[in-house]
DNA sequence: TCTGGGGTCCTTTTCCTT
DNA sequence: TCTGAAGGAAAAGGACCC
């Protein structure tokens, strides 16, 4: 019996966001949409939707257009009919309207989305048991000892995967294979949507080379202009520098890891469970809000994440000793601020009191756009049960900012 | 008229202890 | 008691990703 050959498979579904608001609302394929988030702001977008009417029915003309929003946030996805005005992610909801005013607007539902992300996981983890989960809609899969993983390189196991994403759940999905991470992800966007992309070793100079830099998951804006101030565009000439030279001008590690990723080397496994390191919730508010004029405002909002943070640990199962605050200002500077206390909590005013004294810490010379509480350094809630981690913190504390 | 939310990981800076 | 070096931990920031 040979040794398998190693096959990693990164599966990526085609759309994904939009492919679920498809699957309620089938009448609106075809039109320029865009989901945004802004959480808050945009509960309601869908309330005048008429009453009674299976979600099929609803026609088009009752759906809120981009053109009638006011208010702050950004575009999660846009479906290519909208981006052809331009519209795309990340790019605030007021300057879309003006590009797309006709694109109807979903507001995000990450609670309906992660129901899909679970049921298409679970349909791949009874093909292929070995996945990795790497946000809603990727996920990494070892292949390699899977029955006929090695087919045609892959793609008899792709193909099944696919159609059984497919029949369970109604959405497509593109997979590359190759013989690690690095390049599987490469290679599943080479046939978007509803593709399959198998690569070999031997393919890397013909497949990988003349991609530019960015197409390198690591690599983002910031180390391709970097890279690019070198002459270096693709991967081929990132490849054809030598490895100490890329180690001179990019540090020991980070050069080396260049150099491997460009010549297609990835030793990393597809590691099937993780912990959690942190949990946060921030917020972005409706208008900026001043320290002082809107204290009160601003201490209510403060608490409220400390309580969701808090139920989301507790929910979880999980606490931390480093509980820490992130700010973002009006021109967008952003500052974090953390603690490390004695005892693990997850009780909410615990952390809502110790958050509050590192915003002490901070001046606040300018008025507020964003609030944010993190707790990390988590550990598991293990058979010790909850109550007593409360009991954090030093006695003689001075008065809460907000 | 701008620019969300929830993460991970790495590097640099700061601070404490010896 | 002061000073400086060294090392480690904690804090802060930044890049990146979905």
């Amino acid at each position: 019996m040979p040794t398998p050959i190693r096959r990693i498979a990164h599966l990526d579904m085609d759309a994904f966001y939009a492919s679920v608001e498809w699957l309620r609302y089938p009448q609106l394929k075809g039109l320029p949409m865009v989901i945004g988030a802004g959480a808050a702001r945009m509960d309601g977008l869908l309330a005048a939707l008429p009453e009674g009417a299976t979600r099929a029915d609803i026609p088009v003309g009752a759906f809120p257009l981009l053109r009638d929003y006011v208010g702050r946030g950004v575009i999660t996805t846009a479906t290519y009919p909208a981006r052809q005005f331009g519209v795309g992610s990340a790019m605030g909801l007021m300057k879309a309207a003006k590009l797309c005013p006709q694109a109807i607007l979903l507001p995000v539902d990450f609670s309906e989305y992660r129901r899909y992300s679970r049921e298409f996981k679970r349909v791949i983890r009874e093909i292929a048991p070995v996945m990795e989960d790497r946000g809603v809609d990727e996920v990494y899969i070892d292949f390699t000892e899977v029955p006929g993983g090695q087919r045609e390189g892959g793609r008899v196991l792709a193909r099944l995967i696919q159609k059984s994403i497919l029949d369970a759940t109604g959405l497509g999905c593109s997979i590359g294979v190759a013989p690690n991470k690095l390049v599987a992800k490469m290679a599943s966007e080479f046939d978007k949507p509803n593709g399959i992309s198998i690569v070999f070793g031997h393919d890397v100079e013909r497949l990988i080379w003349p991609l530019p830099c960015r197409k390198i998951n690591g690599i983002g804006p910031k180390a391709d202009a970097r890279l690019q101030g070198h002459g270096i565009r693709t991967i081929g000439e990132l490849a054809a520098r030598e490895r100490a030279w890329l180690a001179g001008h990019f540090g020991k590690s980070c050069g080396a890891w260049l150099h491997d990723a460009a010549w297609g080397c990835d030793e990393r496994l597809v590691v099937t469970e993780s912990e959690p390191v942190s949990m946060s919730r921030e917020t972005t508010f409706g208008r900026d809000l001043h320290a002082v004029r809107d204290k009160a405002e601003l201490g209510a909002i403060f608490t409220g994440l400390a309580e969701s943070l808090a139920a989301d640990l507790q929910r979880k199962g999980y606490q931390g000793k480093t509980i820490g605050i992130k700010l973002r200002f009006d021109d967008f500077r952003i500052v974090t601020r953390d603690t490390t206390i004695a005892q693990p909590t997850h009780d909410a005013a615990t952390i809502r009191r110790v958050a509050g004294l590192c915003l002490k810490r901070v001046p606040l010379d300018r008025r507020l756009r964003l609030l944010g509480v993190r707790v990390g350094s988590l550990s598991k809630l293990g058979a010790k049960r909850a109550g007593e981690a409360a009991a954090a913190g030093s006695p003689h504390d001075t008065a809460p900012l907000f």
